[in-house]
DNA sequence: TCCATTTGGTGGACAAAGTCAACGATTTCT
DNA sequence: AGAAATCGTTGACTTTGTCCACCAAATGGA
């Protein structure tokens, strides 16, 4: 009944992981993408090229959110759009060359990160939170 | 080394409790607390009666956000601000009885919520979730 | 004791993120 | 073909987050 505290954790837990990137960002982010440029480029690099709704879903934004971000990371060269051949009404996003460069870094930092964030935890209990949270995310029956 | 996917998967996760939480918002949510204000009601039931710094680092805030939300709790009648004895410099932060009664109603919305995103998941292995989180917060180096 | 330094809280100004509703261009359904 | 749904874009607006300067109180030496 009392899973209030579980919300709380994950609150914390989550703003925790933000400010500590946020405190090295300049030293990684040189491509000045912020935290919501970032999660995108890590979510396309583990997509590929999915249209923008599909990659709005998975992130959880608004998609008029998203529009704006990634027309932002367009014009930082990191990202490019395509017209789908079968439905005109989609476009496609995927990373650029540049866009992988970034990726790689962030991924780095972000692994750090965690890492330092998480080391108290061992290793099969990261992969059993994993499991837990893909089990927790895998119906996606939201909006 | 590629706990990125963790990282999103947490991400991924908040927002999704978020989402859900708002969308039932207009009916537990009467008092209009929002988001902010919620968490800080909840963490307050928590602690008691912590300054207002305490709290701060609690939730992982900014410290003037803080002073913008509690006064604003303040205004809704829901908290109270005493000085402390000890020190003239800290306030005191504490629920007053209509913000009890509303951080009831918040619970049981969070716990509800929470139980449905969690269903899938079992009690032993939410309560490992738990332990899990809170040996990752306990060392407050932070901020 | 006096002064420099830290700590707790407030306020202002601005940047980033989220929210909501409307719209044009397709596609799909019947 | 026509109605309804889908995809992406735009505009306007609210909420959060971030940074920095500031005052008041406490603390820690010399």
């Amino acid at each position: 009944m009392p899973d209030i505290e579980l919300a709380l954790l994950i609150d914390r837990f989550m703003r925790r992981i933000h400010f500590s990137l946020q405190s090295k960002a300049h030293v990684f982010d040189t491509s000045k993408v912020g935290p919501g440029g970032g999660i995108v480029l890590l979510t396309l690099a583990e997509m590929g090229r999915p249209g923008l709704q599909e990659l709005t879903k998975r992130v959880a934004r608004d998609k008029s959110q998203m529009t704006r971000t990634i027309r932002s990371l367009e014009t930082k060269g990191l990202v490019m759009r395509e017209a789908s051949e079968h439905d005109a009404r989609v476009t496609l996003v995927s990373l650029t060359e540049a866009g992988e460069q970034v990726v790689e870094d962030l991924q780095h930092a972000v692994a750090d990160t965690i890492g330092e964030i998480l080391g108290v935890v061992s290793g099969p209990e990261k992969e059993a939170l994993k499991s837990l949270l893909e089990r927790a995310l895998s119906d996606d029956a939201h909006q």
